[in-house]
DNA sequence: GTCTCGATCTAGACTATGTCTAATGGTGTG
DNA sequence: CACACCATTAGACATAGTCTAGATCGAGAC
């Protein structure tokens, strides 16, 4: 996207930041890469399946790890009892929908911050927004889907 | 705090939020709601059964989720893995050190927001700013405690 | 083309967080 | 005391994620 010249193919950007092409890590890149949704590991599994069924769950977790520690995914905890990734790496906030879980990119323009002041003696090294709420003219119900906690009755 | 009259002993406090006091509540209740730090369901099962050790895990459980639903406490998903918990239920903006895995709380005005703007068609109900750093003078190398995600080596 | 060895992939065991169920216990009312 | 109701409990269960030990692959050396 930035670059017309390097890394066209999804095996040249992995190579591109030093990371080994094979079958597996393609076909996880292929989607994980590209999608503009938050999966989660077992999401990504699932979806790669589809298309590339010899893919073990342990690989799944490796290369999505592989690609984090590579600077090509970034980990998102938000959602309750999962680890989401983010194909976008460069700052940007997120917006919650808590009618159904999902989570959807806010750009960093979205918020003009006028000062931000962390606490004193910590260093602050990069922060976010995190807007929680749902679609326009829905009164919020019933919880996320996945999460249900507790009866409380 | 806020009010000097109603709900002095943690007992009253917990009537006057429509739940009925026991002694596994009240005492989850003396740390929970008074803690400072933030922590997940099983360390105040530790703490708490430091001083009573008559409480199950089911019950902190239970508790802890009737406490959010009754506005007490509120759940926060930030570290990976655990949900953590918060007494203090008025808005207020978070730090995470990423060197320990704690969490701080910051103040509503330490961020002077200009403007925000959740996506088109949603509605915002709520929203905090997640800062991330660590303690000044600190190059930042480990992960934080109870991560560790994956060797990749 | 064959060999070799480190890298990658895999099934399944394992750990941890959280929920649920079914049984038990306590408390107040009549 | 009998009854209804609610809180508590142990342990089973569900799920996310990690780890291990062995099988397989493949890039480079010959
Ligand atoms: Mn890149
Ligand atoms: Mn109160
Ligand atoms: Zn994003
Ligand atoms: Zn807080």
């Amino acid at each position: 996207m930035s670059n017309g010249v390097t890394e066209r193919t999804v095996s040249e950007r992995l190579q591109g930041h030093g990371i080994q092409a094979s079958a597996q890590r393609v076909a996880v890149a292929e989607y994980a890469l590209r999608t503009t949704d938050h999966p989660s590991a077992d999401v990504v599994w699932a979806k790669v399946r589809e298309s590339f069924p010899f893919l073990s769950r342990a690989t799944v977790y490796n290369t999505l790890n592989l690609f984090v520690a590579k600077g090509l995914l970034r980990p998102l905890v938000i959602a309750e009892g999962r680890v989401v990734f983010d194909p976008n790496v460069e700052p940007h906030h997120h917006f919650v929908d808590e009618e159904t879980g999902e989570i959807h990119d806010v750009p960093w323009d979205a918020v003009a911050i006028r000062s931000i002041e962390p606490p004193r003696d910590f260093e602050l090294r990069d922060y976010q927004v995190i807007m929680r709420g749902s679609r326009r003219g829905r009164p919020a119900r019933a919880r996320p889907r996945g999460s249900s906690r507790s009866s409380v009755k």
